[in-house]
DNA sequence: ACCCTCACCTGCACGC
DNA sequence: TGCGTGCAGGTGAGGG
């Protein structure tokens, strides 16, 4: 699912669900999700704790615990989770499931095993290997165009590539990093340093416009942790993207044909006449 | 510091 | 029906 957006809907879905529940155990499936450490050792840490909050940094998920210690976990692809009642059965792909004070069980479910989950002192988040490199945040005062500037000026990627590096913006993902250069009209192949300043500010705009319209859409009532499955990525904000997943279609500003090339293992699209070089 | 390719996995849609 | 291929929203490692 996930790219900034969807993590924060399942941030707040979260907080609704198990905010101030305790964990009675922790049953780790696979014990890959949560190397090096072993599935006991994690039990051991997270047994009795209560859960006192719950973050978000960049697409990292943060489940604070009363123990001091965080819960960091990442979606990758297709990482999920979901509160089920006592009379639910485990479905297929739980990798990860917390007994809970209240009969419910917190579950981890990922069918292509690409997620992570690490348990990591509050006090070292910050300085955590994968959290200390990411850029700042999309809507805080760091993220300006001046550093969107001096970021950009700084390299010779295409600007598809770069907007998908956490460490230089954050948040994006293949599909908003597509509809952020719409948005902005810039070809994704464009060199970064070689973007005009108008332009530089048209892309941040941009950058925030898609985030910003993706959190506050109808779609934080569709994320249901009761009915996961409930949930769709593509219909989840009643829209259609303006390029992404279009090719070959009508582009809704102009008309002109979607295109879409593979660029490092994967698809970029574009419309050739509001994005031209 | 960058670029590229491959790797990690499962499952789905597609064409033959 | 079955089988092969390509593709999927994310990142990290390793080689050049």
């Amino acid at each position: 699912m996930p790219e900034l957006p969807e993590v924060e809907h399942v941030v707040r879905a979260l907080r609704r669900a198990v905010l101030g529940r305790q964990i009675l155990a922790a049953e780790i499936h696979l014990p890959k999700l949560i190397a090096p450490t072993s599935p006991s050792a994690l039990n051991r840490k997270l047994k009795g704790s209560r859960i006192s909050g719950l973050g978000r940094r960049g697409k990292f998920i943060l489940i604070e615990l009363d123990s001091g210690r965080v819960l960091v976990v990442h979606l990758r692809m297709t990482g999920q989770f979901l509160v089920l009642t006592s009379d639910d059965s485990l479905p297929p792909h739980a990798h990860a499931v917390f007994y809970l004070d209240d009969e419910r069980r917190l579950v981890f479910r990922d069918q292509r095993q690409f997620g992570v989950m690490r348990l990591v002192a509050n006090s070292r988040l910050s300085k955590t290997k994968g959290i200390i490199e990411l850029a700042p945040e999309p809507f805080s005062e760091d993220f300006s165009v001046g550093y969107l500037k001096e970021t950009l000026a700084r390299s010779r990627r295409t600007l598809k590539t770069l907007l998908l590096d956490q460490t230089k913006v954050l948040g994006l993902g293949n599909i908003y990093a597509a509809e952020a250069l719409f948005r902005a009209g810039i070809n994704p192949f464009k060199i970064t340093s070689e973007l005009s300043a108008r332009r530089v500010e048209r892309l941040h705009q941009a950058i925030r416009d898609v985030l910003r319209a993706a959190i506050s859409g109808n779609s934080t009532s569709r994320i249901n942790l009761e009915n996961p499955n409930g949930f769709s990525y593509g219909e989840a904000f009643g829209k259609v993207w303006q390029v992404y997943e279009r090719e070959g279609q009508a582009c809704f500003k102009c008309g002109a044909r979607i295109r879409r090339l593979t660029h490092g293992g994967r698809s970029t699209y574009w419309c050739p006449r509001c994005q031209r070089r």
